[in-house]
RNA sequence: GGCCCGUUGGUCAAGCGGUUAAGACACCGGCCUUUCACGCCGGCAACAGGGGUUCGAAUCCCCUACGGGUCACCA
């Protein structure tokens, strides 16, 4: 088999979006799989749309992601250069060989006429289409539009009456008829390539062995064989993924939610569970495991896997996925990604000293097994910054006036104040020692302390809240709640 | 509308002519536990419809329905 040369070749149009990861990864697992070479090409060829600054996002989110790419911009290669505006010699020679053999045509239509024509052919209900009226121009015919001084485009001539068979590795042979196909441009008025020539210019010249894209492209690839064909060039092989969808199926937008990668990352998603995640969409592993890291993906992957349907975004996998991924982690990586958020709520300071480090590690440590994503951890923390306790319900503050409640709270009080220091394995003692002595059940001890602490009947383990609170704070705040002096 | 692709539980999906039609998420129940979460165990739930082909169809063919994509001087 010849070596894997596959690309991904966004157009710098906007953030880099879910659907375009998804595709940028199964070319990437192929080329590392096979020990091929993964290409990173920027179609930036529309320059309304286009901006660097959208180069970079959608750079940035692919490194984030570890889709490092082994050939193309900022890291270059032999078939440079990998932005298209930077290749127009390129085009242009080619451009001049399809017009040598007839097989493209300046086209002097206006856009007003061709929308005139449009509206004519809807009138008469018929379908919009390009009719071909420059096909055939004298040089006589197109000196006189010069002098019009009308800038031209270039159509490609479609043969008539051809069958078109598109071999896709992901969905078969797809057929089309070249007559559903109109003239179409190559290159605009302005002098750059459309989509449909660049790519294959570039895909050809950059020897491009597998064209692994979305399947939105497929209708467009009988256009793009026609003109490997015109000019004689190689084939790559394609293969189609299906579009991922939003919850009403249709295609993923911004309606939809988070569609950016950039979201994800800053909602505090890891990018190992976003990679494991999109890996599943579309694709299925042999065995019944499902977590996978980017290493095993690379071992096995496999484009005959590959599902033909579109698939739903479901971002309750994602968040267990996630949440999984967050509870594997060591606390060390979690806390300097919750840093932030704390900081941002104002529950840290702007610079943090070594001991506020240390207790936000004690503080993520106590809720990392609750967050779906780390941006989260604000949501579970306000139990240990609140300046005053107060019960969530009244199921709460019916906890607090159980009649045991005075002892144990007393109990533990004095055994709190008489620690050496609090930790969790001091807090556990104390606790159970405080139930024993009592003779009560745990509950009649925990949930009293709990509430009278937090003021919530739920969360992370006492023996964790306890030693971040602190002995000042637990004495303060059960005193507080219960109304018992406590001195 | 033409052309193209698709249709297995709510969602992701396995299956590639003979299976009790996997598994995961979600949901429900139980266990564990000081609570919730986690974890473990169990449960609910699907072949879009109709015709063929075949001894036998989720699997092959046709039709219908539904969904999506594409028909740009956007990619």
């Amino acid at each position: 088999m010849e070596k894997v040369r596959v690309r991904f070749a966004p157009s710098p149009t906007g953030p880099l979006h879910i659907g375009g990861v998804r595709s940028a990864l199964f070319n990437y697992l192929l080329a590392k799989q096979t020990g091929g070479t993964f290409i990173l090409r920027i179609e930036d060829t529309d320059l309304e749309r286009s901006s660097r600054e959208s180069e970079e996002n959608i750079k940035d989110s692919l490194r984030w992601l570890g889709i490092d790419w082994d050939e193309g911009v900022d890291v270059g290669g032999p078939y440079g250069p990998y932005r298209q505006t930077e290749r127009l010699e390129l085009y242009q020679e080619y451009v001049d060989r399809l017009l040598e053999t007839g097989h493209a045509y300046r086209c002097y239509c206006t856009e007003d006429e061709l929308e005139e024509q449009r509206q004519a052919l809807l009138a008469k209900g018929e379908m919009p289409r390009y009719l071909g009226n420059c096909r055939d121009l004298t040089p006589e015919q197109e000196e006189a539009y010069r002098k019009e001084g009308r800038k031209p485009v270039i159509r490609f001539r479609v043969p008539e009456g051809e069958n078109i068979v598109v071999d896709d590795l992901v969905r078969g042979q797809v057929a089309f008829e070249s007559d559903g196909i109109g003239d179409f441009i190559i290159v605009k008025s302005d002098g750059l390539p459309t989509y449909n020539y660049a790519v294959v210019i570039d895909d050809a010249l950059m020897k491009i062995s597998h064209v692994i894209r979305a399947e939105e492209h497929l209708s467009n690839t009988p256009r793009q064989l026609l003109i490997y064909r015109a000019l004689g060039l190689a084939e790559p092989v394609f293969a189609h993924i299906s579009l991922i969808l939003g919850k009403d199926r249709t295609k993923m937008s911004k309606r939809h939610g988070s569609t950016s990668v950039v979201q994800y990352k800053e909602q505090g998603y890891l990018p190992e569970a976003l990679v494991n995640f999109l890996a599943l969409l579309g694709w299925s592993p042999e065995g019944e495991e499902e977590i996978f890291s980017m290493e095993e993906l690379c071992r096995q992957f496999s484009l005959d896997r590959v599902a033909k349907n579109p698939a739903v975004f479901d971002l309750d996998k994602l968040n267990w996925l996630n949440g999984y991924y967050i509870r594997q982690t060591p606390v060390e990586r979690i806390t300097e990604m919750a840093i932030p958020y704390l900081i941002k709520e104002g529950y840290l300071p702007e610079t943090l000293t070594p001991e506020d480090r240390e207790q936000a590690s004690k503080i993520v440590a106590a809720v990392q097994g609750y967050l779906p994503y780390v941006g989260a951890v604000v949501d579970h923390v306000q139990i240990f910054f609140a300046d005053e306790i107060k019960p969530e319900n009244e199921e709460a503050a019916a906890v607090l006036k159980e009649e045991q409640v005075p002892q144990v709270v007393e109990l533990f009080a004095a055994k709190v104040k008489g620690a050496e220091e609090l930790e969790t394995g001091s807090v556990k003692k104390l606790l159970k020692e405080t139930s024993k002595e009592l003779k009560l059940k745990g509950r009649q001890v925990f949930m009293p302390i709990r509430v009278a602490l937090t003021g919530q009947m739920h969360g992370p383990e006492l023996h964790d809240i306890i030693p971040i609170l602190g002995k000042e704070k637990v004495l303060q705040r059960l005193s507080q709640t219960t109304g018992l002096s406590l001195s």
